[in-house]
DNA sequence: GTCTATACTGTGATAGAC
DNA sequence: GTCTATCACAGTATAGAC
């Protein structure tokens, strides 16, 4: 007899029509916006008829709600593997850190819009969904912290990056300009903080 | 008899009402959000049926436009009145503007939505809309230009400000953590790019 | 210029057969 | 679990009386 426990087929496979749908939304998102995107669109995508999207999710904001968990799940194994070895330099690693995070939010607008933006009118993540979010800025903060800055200066980082972001979507999207500038933003950061 | 222009009392009135409804779709958008108001709102606040709207706009998005021209020529208005007399510091003079920025922005999340976010997804605003915008990046631009400040250092420094409101919408509200760190955030880049 | 009435489309969501 | 059929409703927009 194999030893573990038995595999549950069916939950698998539920599994994995989730996934799909999730998969397809962020598709019909990309195409249409984030808020745009409707049940019908998705289910399209993913061969089925509308209303049997309500056997996996049981509602449109559920289906957000995952989609959040997950853009935020993703950056999180991303980031907490990248973080693991960073530069002993203070300065160096920092610059790591924002370029990767930079990079991530930069390459879809939908996902970062959902992730850092309140564009969703109804939409709540549940506190399970949202987890991932804390546990990612707990872990900056702390690196940071280590680094001798101060929650202060660390919010000011935060905000600096989001700041660039936002420039480059609302100007420059798709072009290399705030790309550019990233490096120089942290340098006047980093100097003003006294990193080494 | 009197002399001057004939006062046009019907065109006077049209003009009235337009902005009794732009000022109305502002008090909707801030109670529903920007993107969920609808005309049926609209005209009810106004006392009026919805389809009585198109007597006035063309369409929804050219409500959109006048609320978008209206909000950055209000931001412009008051900009230029107090960019005539600011401080002979540079330093402070770059403090103040900011600050003005700030103030504007924190003071209304569906006109900072509508003014520097793209959130509504098939609205683009009409050339005449967007003049007003160009207009005070440009003299911006010129004032930290005469400064000595860099146009990319001036690019940042839009980043870094724009970065602060959006942190302070979307992690704090209706607090002062971010309007505390904006001085800060101000000094850090006036060290840097070396302003008096 | 504003009204009523209405057209038409699309939305999220539900019920029940298979 | 997926389907068809359908609901109730909201969306923008138009026609025509007054």
């Amino acid at each position: 007899m194999l030893d573990g426990p038995i595999r549950d087929r069916v939950a698998e496979r539920r599994e994995l029509t989730r996934r799909e749908i999730i998969d397809a939304a962020w598709e019909v998102a990309g195409e249409v916006g984030l808020a745009s995107l409707t049940l019908r669109q998705i289910a399209a995508k993913v061969g089925m008829q509308a209303p049997s999207l309500y056997s996996h999710f049981e509602s449109k904001n559920a289906i957000y709600d995952e989609m959040f968990a997950r853009a935020w799940g993703d950056f999180e194994e991303s980031a907490l593997a990248r973080w693991a070895n960073l530069s002993g330099q203070p300065r160096l690693a920092v610059k790591q850190m924002v370029r990767h995070f930079f990079d991530f939010a930069v390459a879809d607008l939908a996902r970062y819009q959902l992730m850092n933006q309140r564009i969703l009118v109804g939409f709540e993540p549940t506190a399970r969904s949202f987890a991932p979010s804390l546990r990612v800025v707990e872990r900056s903060a702390e690196i940071h912290q280590a680094a001798g800055v101060s929650s202060e200066d660390h919010l000011i980082l935060l905000a600096l990056v989001s700041g660039v972001v936002n420039q480059h979507f609302a100007n420059d999207p798709g072009g290399t300009t705030y790309s550019d500038l990233l490096d120089r933003s942290v340098d006047m950061w980093a100097d003003a903080v006294g990193l080494r």
